[in-house]
DNA sequence: CGTCTTATTGATAATCGTTTTCATTTTCAG
DNA sequence: CTGAAAATGAAAACGATTATCAATAAGACG
């Protein structure tokens, strides 16, 4: 139920997030519960840790979910996936200069997404 | 005095590194004192704040210190900065494409370094 | 069905890094 | 000096996460 919960929701959740969906439809399960369940999940390799520096971790579905990087509004909280074909080769390549082994990488960048640049420039005209 | 501890380290530190430092020179200086220098450090623009997802933040002379990107080493925790204008450029392009206003970014390659990499291999043929 | 063993659960406490609080001390302008 | 303001350290508070542990549930087997 926990993972269904998980699945239907819109991704990227908090443990408290999870929690507060599962508990509604379950008020007997703790938080606990759900945070062992994500740890499952993550150790069975059917979601992934993210941290987009809010404060708290992210889980977030990687079954059948290819790599990206996130572009994170500070403003809004959203994010959104974007992924380059031209940027993972130069990863790639930088990583190769330096004798590294990479197993895994991270790209965040930070900003302010449309919707709340449009927000920010009215609120500057508006009272 | 704390400033000057964390100048002549060799950078990178911890809250909890740098207080150790600074209370080798001067016991009697708290946690709490080095903490809110570091703050007023990064306030100030001298220093920022990075999270190697090592567990806890760690702060960086931004003072004259251009962006780059890192190289983190999962086995040893060491780390090296590095920089590529082509990578800056498509990240650049990536931001507009999404109508993003960027205003920073981090990207962090996890792997092993030279290093770890060689020590990894003589162990397995080593006793 | 019972029964026994094992696994799962939820409430709570513990933990870790960090921040806040607050009484005390220091600073320094007048 | 002296009084107001700022800085300090010790300890408590905090927020997110993890561990503990007694109670419950599961399910293999007779």
């Amino acid at each position: 139920m926990i993972i269904d919960a998980f699945i239907a929701s819109k991704q990227h959740l908090t443990t408290e997030e999870l929690f507060e969906i599962v508990r509604q439809k379950n008020p007997d399960i703790g938080y606990a519960t759900v945070s062992r369940t994500l740890h499952l999940l993550v150790d069975a390799g059917i979601c992934s840790l993210i941290d987009i520096s809010d404060g708290s971790m992210r889980y977030e579905i990687t079954f059948g979910h290819e790599h990206h990087d996130h572009l994170i509004c500070t403003q809004c909280g959203r994010f959104i996936e974007v992924f380059s074909q031209e940027l993972e080769e130069i990863q790639t390549s930088l990583v190769r200069k330096h004798g590294f082994l990479e197993h895994s990488h991270k790209l965040q960048i930070f900003g302010l997404c449309p919707v709340c640049q449009k927000n920010q420039s009215t609120s500057k005209t508006d009272q």
